[in-house]
DNA sequence: CGCGTACTTGACGCTAGTCAAGAATCGTGG
DNA sequence: CCACGATTCTTGACTAGCGTCAAGTACGCG
């Protein structure tokens, strides 16, 4: 994150690591802790009626967890990758909320972010099918998880989240994400450098091809601050 | 419509009747008139990027024409059937607007009814499939077309939309609605009387396959002042 | 009585989900 | 250091759903 608007939460902070697909909050726990997102990726989930996980959005690097009012009940949170975390009490939190004017613009700016990533997410599931949904969400990432220019002026970006849950965010199944992304490498489109790692060899065609101009300009999304740094041992040799 | 609060426009009324398929306001002209539906469906519509036809609402009657601001640019009304209107200059409406807070109140009633209705839509096209769609449209269409109480106790419905329409509204096609209509007759969940008309043997059944149970009761619709009055030539002799 | 319109029905193809069987990768223990 | 198992991703086969096209059928109107 670098010095952000939370380096101020320094001395109340307690730093963790977690292994992937841990619960952090749970269905209707009013949670007792608020969590920053160093690194990785949490995902907010629920189960519909017919037993079909949904993923309704994901907190990134940078933001703090929220159960939103908008958030209906039974949804939980949990990490979606390998995560570094800072734990804050939830009544210490509040507290410095009360007094730092600056973090609680910082908190109601990531409120407005994910509301409007929210918007677009609801709009893509209507509106696109899922090989679009797939090259929307590959546009996007671009913006999101970290990525690293390569030396031909390409991109290679770094998609840590594991397929069920790129496909229940996307209202897909794992086998069709893989399916377009096999397409897409035959049609040059990126370049598929191992499970995890793509090398985006146009942008602009993942862009049309997802109906994403706008919302590719104008989604707010977390600084990336440390972006790259999902880089370091994979794709340096390069 | 009866005695409503619109009865007080009586003497700056002008009526009409036309044909279906008659453009009332066109896509961007800022609309000279206002309509009051006494008899008959309107549409909202307008043309997607792919060139298919998307109706995204309906004026029914009892209801004022008005584009609200959601409406984005590019859509038009329509008569969807035979109507019978009632023709307001915008300025006369105005002004009688500005002396009656009754009709301010009601006109805002319609306007979230409206809303509420397209809410229930949108998420309709996300999350049912299009014979549930077709269920729910049916079940719900009981609350805001003319039926007529039958002897044996159930429903006669009547569906005076020409199919193109219900296809269009529904984002499915006119061959889909007549097989699912047809497939519910085999079930025994409705009858066919004739391509207009359905007696409704399971009201049930058809609000549990379109997952309307919330919606048949809390969507808010126009009341059916003239409840089946479209009746007067066709179900009567049954 | 014939024509036009609207609805119905059948045939066909495409998309995408599911199931199941491979392939690749990683971590663990011998 | 290698082998084995567990996990994850990929690939193929199959199928359901639904849109489209085209050919029928019914109905109303002149």
């Amino acid at each position: 994150m670098g010095p952000g608007p939370f380096a101020i939460l320094g001395p109340l902070a307690r730093f963790v690591t977690l292994p992937r697909d841990h619960l952090l909050i749970d269905e209707d726990a009013p949670a007792a802790a608020v969590w920053i997102v160093r690194r990785g990726v949490l995902r907010v989930q629920r189960y519909g009626a017919d037993g079909r996980r949904q993923i309704m959005g994901l907190f990134l690097p940078g933001e703090v967890t929220e159960k939103l009012s908008t958030d209906r009940a039974g949804s939980c949170v949990e990490t979606a990758t390998a995560v570094e975390l800072c734990r804050l009490d939830r009544r210490a939190f509040a507290e410095v909320l009360a007094r730092e004017p600056g973090l609680r613009r910082a908190l109601t700016q990531q409120r407005l972010a994910r509301l409007g990533r929210m918007r677009w997410m609801i709009w893509a599931l209507g509106a696109l099918r899922p090989d679009e949904r797939i090259c929307a969400f590959l546009a996007l990432a671009t913006r999101f998880l970290p990525v690293q220019p390569l030396p031909d002026g390409t991109l290679a970006l770094s998609v840590s989240l594991p397929r069920p849950d790129i496909a229940d965010l996307l209202g897909t199944s794992a086998e069709t994400y893989s399916r377009v992304t096999h397409r897409l490498q035959d049609a040059e489109v990126i370049e598929i450098l191992d499970p995890e790692h793509f090398r985006i060899r146009s942008l602009d065609a993942l862009i049309r091809k997802g109906c994403a101009e706008q919302a590719f300009w104008t989604l707010p999304f977390p600084d990336l601050g440390g972006a790259g740094m999902a880089f370091d041992t994979v794709v340096q040799p390069v």
